[in-house]
DNA sequence: AATAACTTGCACATCAATGTGCAAGTTATT
DNA sequence: AATAACTTGCACATTGATGTGCAAGTTATT
């Protein structure tokens, strides 16, 4: 059980680092739970622990209830879809959101947990909030892309940007319904966010093939900070 | 299910027909149970049956599980479907998804619990299967205007046919959330459902405002009258 | 090797939801 | 008015999931 209280019983009792299986362990949880709760929003612990290869009572050594480790589930998500999306600015706002599409494609399983969560169960007020800033900066696109002439003017901003998220994640749901290639999916998110936006199929491919950052590969990978040694 | 032939059957007991009250509640069970897995997909038969005006213990009065009770929902919901989307047949495959945008709008509630229950649940599988038909209807639609060179063919069939498929849910998701008018949601629908198969937004427009029958009063019954109309 | 950290299995308490039985009320129907 | 149909409240059994306490085992770390 990982004491939380403050009571300084004594001098205060410096926190060790955690064993290095332990941390491990509590990874392979984290994954565990991800993985489960894309099959089925309702897993139980029971569940996610033998998919973790541990014993449902040893989750309750990371995590003291089933919400805490959604909510750490959910504030990873958030981390990293707002990590992912944070740094797309470009002067064509049609470019930034086949962008967005495409890293959120690359988040593919944290992301859809995450939206399952903004969706339903108790929760959904607070991941939504969470998700705001996110949803802001994808309107502010909209409103970028509307202005400079570039997407559709026939449905009110807020909505479009609501309807291009929609899209998004209905790839996404695609995709792990039928396995779909890592590049495939890249290209296939870009196409329904671009199309949805309002461009023609064939705008859309010429876009995506005229832009070399929206190749496949030009995809700057989440901070795998400090090199380690090898 | 609900036997209601008056079979000449006398062998202990003679099926009277239900109270009229009675009848009136096994409706208002149903939709209140609608009304309220629209808004949480787990709500408890408790908070059905007060939404209902009714006590949990009576629903058991006309269903003998909860079970049931969602199967049924999901029986009328793809009867409802299908008996919608069944009567479309049009020389234009973007006229005809574009209808089937608006039907299924029409539909609102009744489909989005059933799209609920085809993706969660224990019964996905069999919900799925009685969505097939429909599935494959949209399906053809795609195939049939992608050989007629309307559609976009940088998407598979199957996969456009599915992702047209969560375009109009995205709406129907996004009706719920903001009140949206009914004209306004049947436009929309068929907006972004174009859009997805891969028209662009001033093509689609247009398209819907040459044809007649997508106009928001053209009635779901009578079928299709030779288009003259240009 | 010694220690503390971690895992595990079991027993147990709790909780929310489902489904039943039954007796006492209401109400539609004849 | 008489009857059967229906509703309701209450008690109760059941089930599945969560969360805890504890003792005994394992394993990383020193």
């Amino acid at each position: 059980m990982t004491d939380t209280s403050t009571s300084p019983r004594r001098a205060s009792r410096p926190p060790r680092a955690p064993r290095r299986d332990a941390a491990e362990n509590r990874v392979a949880i984290l994954d565990a739970a991800i993985s489960e709760l894309n099959h089925d929003p309702d897993a139980s612990l029971e569940t996610i622990a033998s998919a973790a290869g541990l014993s449902r009572r040893s989750i309750y050594g990371h995590f003291s209830t089933r919400d805490e480790l959604v909510a750490e589930l959910n504030d990873r998500g958030i981390a990293r879809v707002t990590a992912a999306l944070a740094p797309i600015r470009h002067s064509d706002a049609r470019i930034a959101l086949a962008l967005v599409g495409a890293r959120l494609w690359s988040e593919v399983e944290d992301v859809r947990v995450t939206a399952q969560l903004a969706i339903r169960g108790p929760r959904r007020e607070i991941v939504g909030k969470g998700l705001e800033p996110v949803r802001r900066g994808v309107l502010d696109l909209v409103r970028q892309g509307v202005e400079a002439g570039q997407l559709r003017t026939d449905i009110e901003p807020g909505t479009l940007a609501r309807l291009i998220e929609g899209a998004a994640l209905s790839v996404l749901d695609e995709a792990v319904r039928a396995d779909i290639s890592r590049d495939e999916g890249h290209r296939l998110v870009m196409l329904v966010a671009l199309s949805t936006a309002g461009l023609s199929w064939r705008e859309a491919a010429e876009l995506i093939d005229a832009s070399p950052e929206l190749a496949p590969d030009a995809q700057p990978h989440a901070s795998h900070h400090a090199g380690d040694t090898e």
